[in-house]
DNA sequence: ACGATAATGAAACGAACGTTCAATAAGCGC
DNA sequence: GCGCTTATTGAACGTTCGTTTCATTATCGT
């Protein structure tokens, strides 16, 4: 009963937290059990207590950790853009469908887990999930301003666009006949199509 | 310890699955208790093992019931429906959402708690969802074979509308500045133009 | 009126849960 | 190599879980 050899924190809580991501998008967050974590990365469950001190408070650094990776990915990406929205708009969906292609565990675990969050800690995730879909609306808002899209309803728009988006993940597997980067081709030409100008409008027309 | 006056079965059992609709959408499946779920419905937890064998098989009985209730009602609007896919796109997507927005913890349940499902329970309700999204594909399919509709890949088409679709459900609340007619109008809308003719195809285009 | 059976309650089972805590070994600056 | 910090263990606590057993009562067909 002691520190094992070699044995760094950092590195243990990196361990721990992608053998966490996988349990509990495997399992669920409810369903799965700290002994069950621990066995995964071959400790104590009362070594996990030495990193997090509670089970829900690792879900909230998993959580954490993915929105915020996600907004730095973005403003990364962002600043290499113009200000034109229809590019803009094909740029955030080839970064939505690549960045969470790549991680669906992370994708599954923030869609799934919120109701599993304290009110404080649902709060501070799903602010940072608003943030994200204000960076979506705020094109479509620019785009309708100018006359390149066709979006009466931004926020309506927007949240259609990241479900659709999102959807990517309930049925793409490696391997398939489709390559990443058709994927992101194909939801990239269906996203601009969502706003493009042009279609009929029935609610203005009667 | 006794029966209750004017106890009835099926009644029951109706009351019992409202009440754990409720429950395991709020709560999720594996951190709802059957205890929870009897003292809802004024019973002792015994009781609800007259009527299911296991929590699981109230899981599935809650899921089969959707997905066959699901089912049947597009079968017994489709029947009203000319052959025109355009028509029918547009007769699915308010279809989808008026049914989608009346029923959110059915719908809330069958997306989450597809995983605490025992394998071969998945694979029945699994194969309900793959033939509520053939009757979609099969209308993208048809659009596109007689040049009304644009769908290189019908299949990744009908999941991202209708993920797009369902989607509805993170958001609407009842009350709002939209009504749920309003919002279906704005989605028959955006689902029609994913597929829309005319836009660009940069796959084919290069 | 009565026997059969459907419906329920009371109590308990073993197992698993999240978490706590004192003890102890390894790492590290000096 | 001493001493402080960090990492880990083993054992246990109280609680809750899904489920079972069985006695008991209400209802219904006859």
């Amino acid at each position: 009963m002691a520190r094992k050899p070699g044995s760094n924190g950092e590195e243990t809580a990196a361990l721990v937290r992608e053998a966490a991501l996988e349990l509990f998008a495997q399992q669920g967050y409810a369903a799965a059990s700290m002994r069950q974590l621990a066995k995964l990365v071959d400790m104590r469950p009362s070594a996990l207590y030495h990193y997090w001190p509670t089970k829900q408070d690792l879900l909230v650094d998993l959580l954490e950790r993915h929105m915020t990776a996600l907004l730095q990915a973005w403003a990364e990406r962002a600043v290499e853009l113009s200000n034109d929205p229809i590019e803009r708009l094909d740029a955030f969906s080839r970064f939505h469908i690549r960045y969470h292609l790549a991680r669906p565990n992370e994708v599954f675990l923030s869609y799934m887990e919120l109701r599993n969050l304290e009110p404080q800690n649902f709060a501070r995730i799903e602010a940072h999930r608003r943030h994200y879909e204000s960076v979506l609306k705020d094109i479509l808002i620019e785009g309708a301003r100018i006359g390149a899209m066709q979006a009466p309803e931004p926020h309506v728009s927007a949240m259609a666009i990241i479900a659709m988006l999102t959807g990517v993940n309930t049925w793409y597997r490696d391997g398939g006949r489709l390559s990443a980067s058709d994927v992101e081709q194909l939801y990239a030409e269906m996203a601009a199509a969502v706003v493009r100008v042009g279609r009929q409008n029935k609610t203005e027309a009667a």
